[in-house]
This record gives structure tokens, sequence and C-alpha cells, in this order.
DNA sequence: TAGTGGTCTAGACCACGAA
DNA sequence: TCGTGGTCTAGACCACTAA
């Protein structure tokens, strides 16, 4: 049985007509699907208004309902997995360090955990073909991602992903400095080189999921952003 | 004669009922409004949909329509002086450079206009309370933004926004490394320090309205950024 | 002129939540 | 039980666009 609504079934019988076609493409008319589907007109403009709402379409005024164009949409909360991936580039990871901290006053408030609190260290080399791109350091609530040190995933947000609780919102600073002796040597730097510095707060809902510190090389990493309004 | 829409008139009522209320507040019930301004109820529907997608208000199937809490908003696309601003700073600029020059290759492909068309150079040493921040170098078409070296206004952006070329996109790029010689000398930092560079690409629409490269001190510059999604 | 989306009416039944 | 929002009907008139 699947029991489904009026307006959603014209809504995604119009999502289907749709895919696929160039934008500026003519959708069925109010009246066509009114007819076609032998409801009121209220409900074909329910069914509209969401697809509309989402982007799909775009309606004028006097002339009709057509395939909107490909939205813009800012730069969202990805992992270096995922933003390699958009570069056409293969990430790595080497594990530097996998182990059990305990939280000192900072980290704590910054993870909405008590002090004292045992938080997982993870930290890795990433690599973007190879070449070695930034050294990260991230902290998790080890009572939020249970086992997550006995199998070490590939991509950290795809496993949050797959548990649930995937980063919808992010709180980023970004800063220029100078590599320490030790960042050099694991960035396999010149000592003085350039780096950026990247620290981050993730949270999944209001729930803080990760808080990490990355330090990128100059000369290897290029952030891009898209902003809207 | 200010002849409104009835569901524009029911819509900016409950605004102005709602506005400063705490989240959580019961907003009036749909045919409470309809009993009030007699009218249908999809009417009623249509204003309390307006505000709800505006994430004004929130309903709850069987419990009614209240009061929606501050919704978190993605960083935006902001000026150095609104940025400052937002940290409590108070911006100033001396400018170093405002004449015309001919749009090379790059730039013009970046400004969507011919190569050799004239084009805005603005070079500013941007300060923050009095201490220098970043030295910045913006491009503009000079078509788009007539007589704009004739009175240099305090916030571009602004300027723009009375133009009604205000940006509403921008596509960043973020890249951390050391001073030249000469970003040294402007900065008033030793020569090697680390610098952030930032990369502007500012569209009113589809329209590119200013190209900047700006170089921030490593020291006296730390870049925020909210992402969702 | 014919067709489109925008607005609006005056009802109706339903599932759900709170009392 | 009563009030809420969610869904739906079968019309209507309007302003606008394109032919």
């Amino acid at each position: 049985m699947s029991r489904s609504l009026k307006h959603v079934e014209i809504r995604e019988y119009v999502r289907g007509l749709v895919e696929g076609s160039a934008p500026g493409t003519a959708a069925p008319s109010e009246r066509d699907l009114v007819d076609r589907f032998g409801v009121a007109r209220m409900t074909v403009r329910q069914a509209l208004d969401a697809l509309v709402g989402e982007g799909v379409l775009e309606r004028f005024p006097g002339r009709g309902t057509f395939v909107a164009g490909p939205r813009r949409t800012p730069t969202g909360v990805a992992s270096f997995t995922e933003d390699m991936a958009r570069r056409g580039m293969v990430a790595e990871a080497r594990t530097l360090a996998a182990e059990h901290v305990v939280a000192g006053e900072r980290l704590a408030r910054a993870l909405q955990v008590v002090p004292g609190t045992p938080v997982v260290h993870w930290r890795r080399l990433r690599m973007a073909d190879g070449r070695v791109v930034c050294l990260s350091d991230a902290y998790l609530d080890h009572g939020r991602i249970p086992g997550l040190l006995d199998a070490l995933p590939a991509s950290l947000y795809v496993e949050l992903g797959a548990r649930g609780t995937r980063p919808t919102w992010a709180e980023d600073v970004l800063t220029a400095g100078i590599a320490t002796p030790d960042e050099a040597t694991l960035l396999e730097v010149p000592g003085g080189a350039a780096v950026l510095r990247h620290n981050r707060r993730a949270l999944a809902g209001e729930v803080v999921v990760e808080v990490s510190r990355t330090v990128y090389r100059g000369d290897a990493y290029t952030m891009s952003l898209q902003l809207s309004s």
C-alpha cells in the first residue's frame, strides 16, 4: 500500500517529467494537471509551490511554468576527502595518532562536554594525489561515536553520516602563519614556510560532533569559497 | 492609495504581532485570522506559508503556530568595513591609488569585459581601530560605476548598494603565503612574515561588479566563517 | 483572443495533541 | 472532546503575455 497524498503524487509526477529537461522547457500548465489528475487547482498549486521552492521550476505570470536553471549553492560543510574529490583529486590519509585523551578546559568547552571527559584524538597527515597537503587533529566526544577508533574510516564525515550525525553547520576560523619546526618536518616544507591554519567546530543540529585544527601547506592548498547574499 | 493584497495585509499584521515575541509564543490560529479578517482559510494559509518560509513562524500539526527561534545564517558577502564592524572595530582606509587602467587579458575575463576596456583600480591600505590590517586592490568596470573615482566612498559595498548593484554572490580563493618586500613595507611587517591572500570575484545577480585581491597580515587578521549544510 | 499564473471564496474531512 | 494544522474541492475574477 503506497497510500500517497495527491499533491505529493502530482509533485513527483512533474519532477519526473522535468528532470533532465533543459532550463526554460515548459512544464505542464496548472489547468493541464487539473484535468489529468482530476483534482482542484489549489492542489496542483500546492504541488508546484513545492517544486518552485526547491528551485526546480520557475513561474512567470501570464506565460507559464518552466524548468529553472541550476541554482548557485554556497559552499557547505565538507570534509577534506570531499574537498579533494571536488577538485578531481584522490585524498589519502596516514594516521599518526588515534587515541583517547582527557579533555582540558578549552577543548571541553568547545566540544560541549565536562572537563575530564575522555575524548577521541585523531591525527592524520593528509595527501592529495600522493602529495602531502595538511596535518589535521580532530577531537570527538567518545560517547557520541562509540567504536570509532576500532575501525578507522576512510572519511570521517561519511562515517558520521552513516551514524546520522553528519555535520550540518560549521564555525571555521582561518589564519595564516609560519610552520612550527614539527609541522615543517611532517609537512615536508622548509623552516619559515607559510601555512594556512583552519580551526573548525562542526555541529549536527545543536550537538557539537567535531573540533579540529588543520594546518595546510601554503604552497599546496588553496581554499575556495562561494558565498551568497 | 495603498491597495494591498489580502494575504499581504494578513502576513504583515501577523509579522507585526509576532516581532519581539519570544520563540515559542503562540501566533493566532488560522481560524482566528479567518474571523478577524473575514477571508477564506486558504488566504490565511497563504499569508502564514510566507512567514514559515522566512523562518519567522513554525507550525506544529495539532498544536498550533508558534514564533520560531532565530535561524542560523551562514556567512554572507561582506566588505572589510562590515567585517570589522561585526567585530566591534572601526575600519579606516588610506587610498594609495585610485585610477583608470586598461584591463589585461585575465582581468578582463574575470570582470566580464572585453580586453582593453578602461577599468577602475582602487588600492587601499586598511586599518581596524588604527592598526594596519590589510592591503587591498579592487578592480571595477568603469562603465558600471560612473563617477566612483570622483567621490571615493567610505565603504565600497555600501556605495554599490546605493547604486543597486551590491554583491549578492562571491567566489573567494584563500591562500597563505609570505609577504613580498613591497607588501611587507606597506603592511609594516618584517620580511618573511606570513600573510593571508584573499582573492574575490563579486557578482550582483549575473553581473560581475568587483574583482579584488587583498593581502592580510597573518598576525592581525583571522577570518571567521559560518557554513551550513 | 486565448491561455497563463495570482488571488480568493466557502465550505469539507482528516489526523493529531491537549485537556 | 475540542481546537489545531493538513489536505482538498469546485468554482470565480484578475492582470498579464503571446499570437
